[in-house]
RNA sequence: CGGGGUGUAGCGCAGCUUGGUCAGCGCGCAUGCUUUGGGAGCAUGAGGUCGGCGGUUCAAAUCCGCCCACCCCGACCA
């Protein structure tokens, strides 16, 4: 019946599809004539809103829990998911507080194409670079195509070969649409699937100067951006990876869940991912001036036990890794008691090539005697020290020799490194290197990042425009990417209890909760259905509980869902003729007529939302 | 890719050790009546190739083999 009504509507001229959904809806509850309102219609009994009373199996964080349980999202492979009525508005709240903001910078919303030619991958040197994260395939011809991991490649491009004079630039382009990423193993949800929706942004500029300025607003877009959908966020500097280019800024949401560690400082502001936080050392302990001296240590090889056994501190020994890198080994010198970093590592060796030798390694190199390896005397292609061990003295480290360690030691007198580097990671403690006050290290969900590319993709696919005085030069470039679902996920992360999800009003699903007790009774029922056709035709966004359902179920349910204001009708209208106004987060209750409920929200800061 | 775990109704699970009244429970769903300020009650009912394939056996959800999917830890990483 419905069917036929909505099959009907959109034969009818002169009726926009737009208000399809509004006639269906207005169908459904009798044949009151009203014009449609601004806001899209939401009754609960005609939305797809599956609630389940129980966590599915396969969820282990809160948001991934919650977005499954309030019905926002359903699982349809590892890594990959559907979004429901609710989760797909709640991802177009986001994009739309992110185009405005995009659009306030000036960048202009294009849509690029998800399945990308090999050739132009093959450009930038990533066809072979990606490695199977990308998602490859073959189209009926056998040519090969790839599935955009990000956009570099086709936006380049598509500039190059469109634009050509500096009179066109700046120019800062954007899309809001799908990625994939064949991930090595998705987890927890949105934070780390397969397939997200994501929002990339690429600048190009006629020098430095201009990739520069480019770079402040998006970044202070996004600062905005974040704000606005209610999350508490850091920016930190960030690595670059296989975007590449030299500066870079992460924009992080801390959360336990968080899959990145970012240092900053307490009392400057300081702030880096851990891969490349750097802590001023502390002056090296030195030694007593004593000769170096062999101990038996017998069967003695983690630091833990040769310091035990030793009755030394941890930070007194030498922690000699070593490393394969590029098929030679590299012993690399870190003080016993801090880790050394991997993507420092990457850095300083200048390769990705390289890891910490396995079993097969220590048997193809029995020189190196596993547990009791040491800088002294050591046959190696380099060794690199960590910046710490500078001049440093009285430690302790393997003698190369089995069951044997030394004491003593002294860099610059026992050893000499090839190098000092940066290599070991920032704790909790350590000094800041700006302003030598105190780091701390949190866990972070990356929500957003910013790169300066420079000329990396534009040299490499000729990226260039003629300046005024007709010489031709290579774009500056920057891209900028947020991760939307990832940023739901987060957001439901920083905002839930126990019983549910607490969206903030900027990307809710809708900004108010219509929850008639008792939907039966007349004058209950007629007082929401008035509450509803005002709010629709003031253009607020509102979900109406029009079930027949016991209380406490739907009360459970709109816990669970999250919008954050909630218009109960129930004892209080038939007390008073009064709605009580719930607010999710706080559970405050307050009892106020219909009329006025609509202003209070106003002043609660909730925005009349039109239809994009 | 290595290690561990799980696949039984839409969801959550029991049953598997010891093969045979073993196709079960809770929630959800459908119908009817009663209920409606915190996940209601009664009654009736629908729904499952027990992940797939093969094997052992008189007999397999249960034992064996292979495969697949999903989850966790690690390696790895936008």
């Amino acid at each position: 019946m419905e069917t036929e009504k909505e099959l009907c509507f959109e034969r009818m001229p002169g009726r926009c599809g737009k208000h399809g959904f509004s006639a269906l809806g207005g169908g459904h509850v009798g044949s009151r004539e009203r014009k449609p309102g601004k806001g899209s219609e939401m009754r609960q009994s005609r939305t797809f809103i599956p609630t389940l009373k129980e966590s599915p199996s396969d969820a282990e964080i809160a948001s991934h829990r919650l977005l499954v349980r309030a019905g926002f999202l359903r699982k349809v492979a590892a890594g990959i998911y559907e979004f429901l009525p609710l989760g797909t508005r709640v991802v177009q709240r986001i994009s739309r507080v992110v185009r405005e903001e995009m659009n306030r910078a000036g960048a202009q919303e294009v849509i690029l194409p998800i399945m990308q030619p090999r050739e132009l991958w093959e450009e930038s040197g990533r066809w072979a670079k990606y490695g199977p994260e990308m998602m490859r395939l073959k189209d009926r011809a056998e040519r090969d195509f790839g599935l955009g991991p990000t956009h570099e490649e086709v936006v380049t491009d598509l500039v190059r070969s469109n634009l050509s004079s500096w009179r066109d630039l700046p120019l800062n382009l954007y899309q809001i649409g799908t990625k994939f990423r064949d991930e090595i193993r998705p987890r927890f949800g949105l934070l780390r699937g397969r397939e997200f929706i994501m929002k990339d942004a690429y600048s190009f500029d006629r020098d430095e100067a201009g990739m520069q300025r480019s770079y402040r607003d998006m970044y202070d877009a996004y600062a905005r951006i974040f704000t606005r959908c209610g999350c508490t966020w850091r920016a930190v500097e960030a690595a670059t990876g296989l975007i590449g280019g030299d500066v870079s800024h992460e924009f992080m949401v801390p959360a336990a869940v968080g899959e990145d560690l970012i240092a900053y400082c307490g009392d400057c502001d300081y702030a880096a991912n851990l891969e490349l936080a750097e802590y001023r050392r502390a002056e090296p302990a030195c030694g007593e001036g004593k000769p170096a001296s062999k101990v038996h240590t017998p069967e003695k090889r983690t630091i833990e036990e040769v310091s035990g056994y030793l009755g030394l501190d941890p930070e007194r020994f030498v922690k000699c890794l070593m490393l394969l890198v590029e098929g030679r080994p590299v012993a690399v010198l870190v003080p016993g008691d801090r880790e050394a970093n991997e993507s420092k590592l990457e850095r300083v060796l200048g390769t990705v090539e390289f890891r910490l030798f396995n079993e097969d390694d220590w048997r193809r190199f029995p020189q190196y005697l596993q547990g009791f390896v040491g800088p002294v005397g050591i046959e190696v292609a380099e060794v690199i020290a960590d910046a710490s061990l500078r001049g440093a003295g009285g430690l302790a480290c393997g003698a190369n020799d089995k069951d044997y360690h030394l004491v003593d030691v002294e860099e610059g007198r026992d050893f000499k490194p090839h190098r000092f580097a940066d290599v070991t990671s920032a704790r909790e403690g350590d000094a800041c290197p700006r302003c030598g006050g105190s780091l701390h290290v949190e866990a972070g969900i990356e929500v957003g990042q910013v790169f300066q590319l420079g000329l990396k993709y534009s040299e490499a696919m000729h990226c260039t425009y003629d300046d005024e005085h007709g010489n031709t030069k290579p774009m500056y470039m920057g891209c900028y990417g947020i991760g939307i679902t990832r940023l739901m996920a987060a957001v439901v992360e920083q905002h839930h209890d126990e019983r549910g999800i607490i969206w903030p009003v900027e990307i809710a699903p809708a900004s108010l909760h219509i929850l008639p007790l008792d939907y039966q009774r007349e004058g209950r029922r007629a007082a929401a259905e008035n509450l509803y056709r005002s709010c629709l035709e003031k253009g607020l966004e509102v979900l109406l509980d029009d079930r027949e359902e016991s209380a406490g179920v739907k009360f459970a349910d709109a816990d669970l869902i999250g919008i954050p204001y909630r218009a109960v009708i129930g004892k209080a209208f038939d007390e008073d003729g009064l709605v009580e106004l719930q607010v999710r987060a706080t559970g405050e209750r307050e009892r106020m007529s219909a009329k006025r409920l609509l202003s209070r929200l106003a002043d609660l800061g909730v925005r009349i939302r039109h239809e994009a």
